[in-house]
DNA sequence: CTGAAAGCGCTAACAG
DNA sequence: CTGTTAGCGCTTTCAG
């Protein structure tokens, strides 16, 4: 393998010191531009790549943000993740991702890794059974930025970027009794985790005010997965007395639950209302159109990128503000949509 | 901020030589279990994190593998990167990613990136319109593995992975022509990408062998979106001489397209039958269910890190084996299927 | 505008 | 089993 290239040979080749070659690769501005134009010829002609790590070694800094996710294959992630990407990487930060596959071991796991890659700082949307907040205080303590997004701890003055959840919920459900549903079922992921349990909150606080009774068997919880869908349909169609209209914490799973229920021969949305969240791609597509909340992934991963780089830049601090509340809306369609 | 510990630091507190702590905190086989121990309790007493950069510089070597896709909110994508980042991670590597939103600019800055932070290996899947291979050569010169996946470059012989595009294309007009009809339609992405020409060729193929005459009208090239499903969809309707069969390069894309053709009265197979490519979610979801390819989207990623780590470690080398291909079947739905 | 020199924190020969 | 030593390649005062 051929030896790297390093500024000294550069420096050697042009008889001039490595600080200079340094100095002019950074297009630093005490530079004379002839030098410069020729430190950066020769530095091509050689071949040269700098080195990052003797670098970042040197500076104490790393220009690489870390994300740890719960999972990448998901609509709503990748979306984010997406979009976080592309404002790290015009700022010139780099990425790198971990996925903690719904467990708190293993985020603790990725974190660490984070940790000493020494990232500049870290994006979380926290697995579904993380209780503790300890692996992530090892950041604090370095000064090292943290930002949650979506699946947050709750409460507390920590960093995060969130939808209303209790609110969308509340919209979903009353929206639900207005078509008329008396029996209206709440199917969600894990409870510990302030998405499902601001959104079984706001559910509950619907029926309530639309004085509709709510009972354990009404609620189901599961891991919102496709097949979750079909699971619940069975449930469904095996309680003695079914609901009217279901309200799912995610479209992936309402649309196969609803399409399990079809198949069966329920008239959807007249025997059963439907009703999703995410506006993922597939509530778009399932016949019944779902209704669903419209969640601003995109934005929501631009905004924790951006809010990231400008608390690293010093153009605005994180510790000023604890808590953004995204915008997200209900997009009423035909799966609730009852003829009058 | 407090001070960073060093294995000087513990060094000094536990007088012994930084040697003997680095060695300790590697569980180096020729160090006193006893020593190891104390180590390891006064690194975490003192709340030391090991610094990667000067361990990469040192060593000459990162433990990470790098990524560049065309963009990461794809369900394709997304799958494919979440089984890489789990066998990565179980191996002790970190995955950077990058995503070249499709143009081949970018991807050379991707590359580039990639390149100066030293990644030990490169898998790639390319952009809409890259075609130089040359933001690559760096890589091969200073012997650093590159397998590309999915979209990957037309012959030579380059590590790949990737599915017969050619023999599915073919079996799904095949059997869109074995259903009856007579005017099958093509919807594809940029065809100088080898997964969108070869499926091309292989409908070319197959409609050849049934008999079947293809004219210029019956191909169209779009970027596959969701929203480009739709606007084809417009196209169709405005032909002259409709098609009777359609097979889209996507299934996202198709769904979409079916949409919009069944809500201006088209019944779905027996007007237009559809087909689609990748077995998304939607395919499932939609209504009829939509006849594709089941593209090993997590297979393919498991294999490109799997290959790539037993490379890098020295277990098989990525130059015996040139390409890989992976199984992929055609997937009957209603979409296509007609009564007799 | 340029150079000299020191050191970021760790690892791996080599020598006991 | 442990210590000594010499860098990995770069940045950045400080001094010209």
């Amino acid at each position: 393998m051929a030896k790297e290239i390093t500024i000294y040979d550069i420096a050697k080749e042009l008889s001039v010191s490595a600080a200079t070659v340094s100095r002019a690769l950074q297009d630093h501005r005490a530079i004379n531009a002839n030098t410069k134009r020729r430190v950066i010829t020769k530095a091509e002609e050689m071949g040269y790549r700098s080195n990052q790590f003797a670098s970042n070694l040197r500076r104490r800094k790393t220009n690489t943000l870390g994300v740890i996710v719960p999972r990448l294959n998901s609509h709503f992630v990748s979306t984010a993740l997406a979009a976080m990407e592309k404002i790290a990487s015009d700022a010139g930060y780099n990425i790198i991702i971990s996925q903690s596959m719904e467990s708190g071991a293993k985020e603790i796991m990725n974190a660490k890794t984070m940790f000493e890659n020494r990232v500049d700082g870290l994006i979380v949307s926290l697995a579904y059974d993380t209780d503790s907040f300890e692996h992530f205080e090892k950041f604090a303590g370095k000064g090292i930025p943290v930002i949650f997004f979506d699946r947050v701890f709750d409460g507390g003055d920590i960093a995060s970027i969130v939808i209303d959840n209790f609110r969308n919920a509340c919209d979903i459900t009353k929206h639900l009794a207005e078509q008329g549903c008396r029996r209206i079922m709440h199917i969600t992921g894990n409870l510990k985790r302030n998405v499902y349990s601001e959104r079984f909150n706001g559910y509950k606080q619907a029926l309530a005010e639309a004085g509709l009774p709510w009972t354990n068997d009404l609620l189901l919880e599961t891991d919102l997965s496709e097949k979750a869908g079909a699971d619940a349909a069975e449930k469904i169609m095996a309680m003695p007395q079914k609901p009217d209209g279901i309200f799912v914490a995610n479209d992936i799973c309402a649309a196969t639950c609803m399409h399990v229920l079809q198949q069966n021969g329920f008239l959807i949305p007249n025997d059963m209302a439907v009703a999703g969240f995410n506006n993922d791609p597939v509530s778009r597509i399932a016949e019944p159109n779902i209704t669903t909340i419209n969640y601003p992934a995109h934005q929501m991963g631009e905004l924790a990128a951006t809010y990231m780089i400008n608390h690293l830049t010093g153009a605005a601090s994180i510790h000023t503000t604890n808590k953004i509340i995204l915008k997200s809306e209900l997009l009423i369609r035909a799966s609730s949509l009852r003829k009058k």
